[in-house]
This record gives structure tokens, sequence and C-alpha cells, in this order.
DNA sequence: TAGTGGTCTAGACCACCGG
DNA sequence: CGGTGGTCTAGACCACTAA
């Protein structure tokens, strides 16, 4: 375990137990530094990583900060900052997924551009309805290259994909670039995820990197409105 | 201007410029060491800015590589990771402002909580209709505690908040947290943003905080559908 | 095995805040 | 002014990749 992992790990517990509270200011860092036996640098990437969370705030001149937010905004934040599917989001609930679209295709020209491979190559086509607890909650169209992730079956299908790329195929997932639109419902999604005519969806669309910087996932998943919630933090 | 902004927006320069081509590989580091005239983290905190805003791919063993993607989506993600106001963000066109409401008032308990006042301070109410070269874009609801923000005046209202914010009275915008969301177009945005009856609408809540932690701002904008797309790049 | 990026250190110096 | 966080360095050592 990375030392800077442990540290804001740990950090970030005592945020979430309440050891440390909203407003209360943080040790010294050179109290901190200390406290886990570590450099000024490995504590400052520590407590970075907590700021760009948006738990903590830095000021110079006066110390570091617990950010005063309510808890639930809390879990939500450290919950978008990661990037998981939806299997993992929702890991304590039931994820059931009904495969409308399972077969092996040449892209596009869109879908080429996105995934950077040629039309000639192929590609699956998945298309899956996803729901949580019983509930319809999204309609996701996904386009992997076979050559990046082969061997998917149709039983990887009904679980996470993503835990056969990283468990199975041993690959590592990275980052993905997201878009993020709204439109209004059409009847294929009337159909699918059960939504009334002119019912507004949120749609992701998004292209995912592995880490060796290769894009092997481009999917189009629409939300419906009530399930439909992204946090994010931005900078200046 | 610090060492690490100056390389990696130098970086960044000859990646927009096509001086480095996508998936051509970065000099190592060494060399972009001894060209910066710098250390290694230095160098590597520039890096690592780019590979944040989804332009670079390092590879351990291997090397750093632009990433390929196209110029279009290139430029949306630089944008995005950046946190403007409207008016800064559309700066090459004409943004223009309908002041509906502007007026101090006892925040409720949600705004009061959201700023973190208590509810018998004051807060400016601002809600505008915002265009872009002569479209209705959103509508802006605001809320500001007049302790922090003072000295607001109407006229200001037309032009960019926070230019006079940063401006006038000196003060640096951090960072803010922002929720997504989707809606039903109501009687009001019909009539304001001259959008149609069941038309889907996107909503940015946003808290946004000055650098000393402080909250200074929170608002709901509701954006036009054609009008709203948001780019973000998530690691996992 | 050579070459890459990743982590970590110990300490110098600077910028900013508050009393 | 003392105390805080921010930047930067020079170099040690480690983890991973590819030949």
């Amino acid at each position: 375990m990375l030392k800077y992992v442990e540290i804001s790990n740990d950090i970030r517990n005592k945020i979430i137990d309440g050891i440390y509270l909203p407003n209360e200011k943080l040790p010294y860092e050179k109290d901190i530094c200390d406290e886990y036996n570590s450099s000024k640098m490995t504590v400052k990437k520590a407590l970075d990583i907590l700021v760009a969370e948006g738990l903590l705030v830095k000021r110079r001149g006066s110390g570091t900060f617990v950010k005063d937010i309510n808890p639930k905004e809390r879990d939500n934040l450290i919950a978008s900052t990661q990037f998981r599917g939806l299997s993992s989001f929702y890991a304590n609930h039931k994820v059931e997924s009904i495969i409308l679209t399972y077969k092996v295709i040449n892209p596009d020209k869109n879908i080429s551009k996105k995934l950077l491979v040629n039309e000639e190559d192929f590609v699956y086509q998945i298309i899956r309805v996803r729901s949580v607890d019983g509930v319809y909650a999204v309609i996701e169209e996904m386009y992997m290259p076979i050559q990046i992730i082969p061997g998917l079956k149709k039983k990887h299908l009904y679980g996470s994909i993503y835990e056969y790329i990283e468990r199975i195929l041993k690959l590592k997932i990275q980052s993905a670039h997201r878009t993020i639109t709204v439109k209004k419902a059409t009847d294929y999604e009337i159909k699918h995820l059960n939504v009334k005519e002119n019912d507004p969806l949120g749609i992701i669309e998004q292209v995912a990197y592995l880490d060796n910087g290769q894009a092997f996932e481009y999917s189009i998943v629409t939300h419906r409105c009530e399930e439909f919630k992204v946090n994010t933090v931005v900078f200046r």
C-alpha cells in the first residue's frame, strides 16, 4: 500500500467517523508528518486527494480545515469522484440486466472514431436494460473492440462486465471521458425503461480507457430522471 | 508564474498546435527536466495536470503519450476542466441578462444550510435569464451572503458577477460542488426560457467556495436542453 | 537488463495570514 | 513577527515494460 493513499484513507475515515468535525482545523502538516512518519510532500499529496474530493479546504497561512457539508452530500461526493460501473456503485443493492442485443458488428464511423479502430474491425454491440432493486434504471448501449476484450460471453453480461475485464482479463481500467446531456424519451425508452411519454432523460456518453491509454469502451447510458444525479467538484 | 504551470501550459500548447501529435511519445521525463531546467517532481506535477485534463496518458515502464482524441473533444475537455461563469465560458459571444428578481432576503432552511449562514442573516436573491447571442440559454437563481459579497449593485448583474467578485472585491474563487439533474419544463420555464411544454431541462445546482473555504454562492441554473452539455474526466 | 515513470525524503526558500 | 501551506530540488530507491 502506498503511503499517501494510506494517509488519505485514514484521514477520510476520521472525517466520516466524526473524529475530525466540520470546520475543525487539522493538525499542522508538520505534526501529521510526525504522526505518519512521512515527509511533507507525501502528506501534502495525501491531503490534496481529500481537497480534490471536496472534503477539505486548505488556507495558506492559516491551516487545513474540514469542509462543512452535510453527511449525505459528502458520501455522494466520495462516490462520485470514483469511476465505477453500476454494479459496484450499487454494491448493496440488487442489480439485474436484461439483454436486448448482443452481437459482433463492424462499427460505424462514429463508433470507430471513438474507439480508434478501423471500420473493418469487429466490436461487440451490447444493449442492456439494467434495474436496481427491481426498478428499471438505465438503458446501456455499449461497444468494445473484440481484440481488446476477448472471450466475452453472454453469461458475463448478466453481471458486471468491468469485473470480467479486471478480474478475468487482468486489465486495468484507468479513466473515462464523459459527456452529459439531456433528452426527451422516445418510443424506444418508453417501452424499455417503463417511462411516460415526454419524460426527461439524462444521458452519459462515455469513452473509457485502460491504463495503457487504449480506448476499450464507448457507451451511451440513458438514465430515468429519478435515478439521474451526477456530482462533481470543479476548480478554477 | 509557477514553474509547473508554465511547463504544463507550454506542453498543452504544443499538443493543441500539433507539435506533439496524437499517440506520439513525449520526451523522457529526464529530457523534459533538462529542457525546462527543473527537477523530476516539478515536471511530474506539470504532466499530471495534463493527465487530469485527459490530454496525456502515462504508462509506467514505457513512456508518456499524447491521447488520441479528436480536436473538438479535446477543446471541450480543456474548457470543462475549468470552473468559469457563463460570461467567460462564452467569451467570444454576446452574453446578456434579464433580471427577474434582485432583492435581499432571509434565507430559508435549505439555503442557509448550503451557504452555512443563519436564517436571520441576509442574502441576495438574484434571478436572471441569460442569453447567448440573442438566444435564451439559462435561468439562474442565485443566493449570496451580503456579508461576504458586499456592495453588489444592480448594474453588476447585467454583466459577470464573478468579475465583480474577483476584480472589484479582490476575492479568489476556488472551487464548486455541483449536482447535475434533469427535469421537465414547468410553466415558469416555458414562459422565461421560451421552451415548449414537456421539454427536458438540465439543472446544475452548485455551491461555490472562495479560496478561504467560505461558501459564497448557492445557485440553481436551469439549462435549455440544446445548450446543455457537461464534460468530465473521471478516474478509477 | 536498460529504460521508463512512481514514490519518498530532507531540507531550502517563498507567499500568505494573523496577532 | 511566527506559523502556516506551496514550490522546488537532488537524489535514493522501487515497479513496471520491453527488448
